[in-house]
RNA sequence: GCGUCGGUGGCAGAGCGGUCAAAUGCAUCGCGCUGUAGACGCGACGGACUUUGUCCUACGGGGGUUCGAAUCCCUCCCGGCGCA
């Protein structure tokens, strides 16, 4: 039911050209994947995530568990039935709301940084509303509190409910600011996670895909890529951080596309702003996702062919252009810059609605130009 | 006309004798967001400068009281409400 089948490689560099197949049909790689954490691309419906370009999504299994439960979406039909998504899914393990909810929350910080940082978080150390122990991770909801454990078992029965066509094996993602102790630590507790997340999976028709972490560790990335390269899964995730700076994204995904097979996807987790594509493709990562487009587009920040545009900007309630002329989606055929300024402006939903879709258009139509490239003996 | 309440920064709205260039919210400007807790976070926001400080101009206008007033008094102007 799952397959993968590389159409071109490049001569320049590690990039290819692909096909993933799923029992919900095809995309073609490389690929960008919008985020549907709670199961929707937010402000936008499915249909119209499609009609922007989209072939898949990724949902979260944390936030989906939180709410409303796996049952409800198991008993819809799973997430494709619930949300009326009839196109591939995959859904991420948690593995990164152990940064997010846990030493990103504290430091209040991402996992990539804009230089080095001080590897302040030594072996042993805990974050304060997350605790880690060998068996899972121990989380407490941001929200309201409400405690959760998940570990690989838990993270692999709520997947195969929820019923994504690519499933993840639950990981930590490290903090930038763990040191090398650390780190190792952590990757070798994921790296036996892993191998219950496919001793424990009841379905064959969902693919698993294992998680290569390490940091910005060249020696722990090449381990990684070794140790989780040989364990059966049908793909394999890329994730943590990349180092700083933008040419050493990659240089650590080529490090570890070396290592893993290459006739299996990567998937690089959670990276993806538009000056990223060409790097991810030229290390070989085949799809990857990235919250950019919709977390920026509902702060008023829209991706044009310029760069950005911040279309809350006063300057722009009286322009009547396109949000980027080189664009072809349907909110810059329609409305001027005019029109969405004064909606954001204003917090209308709609607002944030049509720069979503702009956004989501536009990272589409770029990976698509990547895939082009690629075609044409360019990348 | 009489009575009464009120006029504060772009807007709304605190303050009601010194610690007030004036809380808070919104707006504005700047910065930050890369497997989404977050339609979010941080900073600036009267002017000038030698900017953890100094000076100037400010709480409807004018005039007083006081060492000192956005805060008290008088008066004028403007607005809401009530009564004629």
């Amino acid at each position: 039911m799952f397959s993968f089948k590389i159409l071109k490689r490049s001569k320049l560099s590690r990039a290819r050209l692909g096909v993933i197949s799923t029992p919900h049909g095809e995309i073609e790689t490389p690929a960008f994947i919008p985020v549907a954490t709670r199961a929707t691309v937010r402000t936008l419906e499915s249909r119209e995530v499609r009609d922007a370009g989209s072939r898949m999504l990724i949902c979260n299994t944390y936030h989906l568990h939180m709410m409303p439960g796996e049952q409800i979406v198991q008993k819809a039909g799973g997430i494709h039935g619930f949300m009326q998504w009839d196109a591939p899914l995959m859904t991420d393990s948690g593995g990164f709301q152990v940064f997010s909810l846990g030493f990103g929350s504290d430091h209040g910080m991402g996992k990539i940084l804009k230089e080095e940082p001080e590897r302040t978080i030594v072996q042993g150390t805990q974050p304060s509303s997350v605790k880690i122990t060998d068996d899972g991770v121990h989380f407490r909801s941001p929200v309201d509190g409400s405690p959760l454990f998940l570990g690989p078992k838990e993270s692999v029965r709520i997947q195969e409910k929820l019923g994504a066509d690519i499933i993840f094996a639950f990981d930590e993602c490290p903090s930038p600011l763990a040191d090398e102790a650390y780190m190792r630590t952590s990757l070798e507790r994921t790296h036996r996670w892993e191998t219950t997340c496919l001793n424990v999976r009841k379905r064959s028709d969902q693919a698993m895909y294992g998680i290569v972490q390490g940091g910005t560790f060249p020696h722990l990335r090449i381990e990684s890529a070794n140790i989780i390269g040989a364990l059966p899964f049908e793909g394999f995730g890329v994730g943590g951080e990349f180092g700083y700076d933008k040419r050493s994204l990659r240089r650590m995904l080529g490090i570890v596309n070396d290592v893993l097979p290459e006739s299996k996807p990567r998937h690089v987790l959670g990276v993806g702003h538009p000056e990223d594509f060409s790097y991810i493709a030229e290390g070989g990562g085949d799809t990857f996702d990235c919250i950019a487009p919709t977390h920026y587009a509902r702060r008023g920040v829209v991706f044009t062919s310029t760069g950005r545009l911040e279309i809350k900007k006063r300057r722009y309630l009286t322009d009547q252009k396109p949000l980027d002329h080189a664009c072809a989606c349907d909110v810059c055929k329609t409305y001027s810059r005019s029109y969405i300024c004064h909606l954001m402006r204003a917090h209308e939903l709609t607002g944030m609605k049509l720069t979503s879709y702009h956004n989501i258009h536009f990272f589409n139509a770029r990976a698509a130009l990547i895939r082009h490239r690629i075609a044409n003996d360019e990348l």
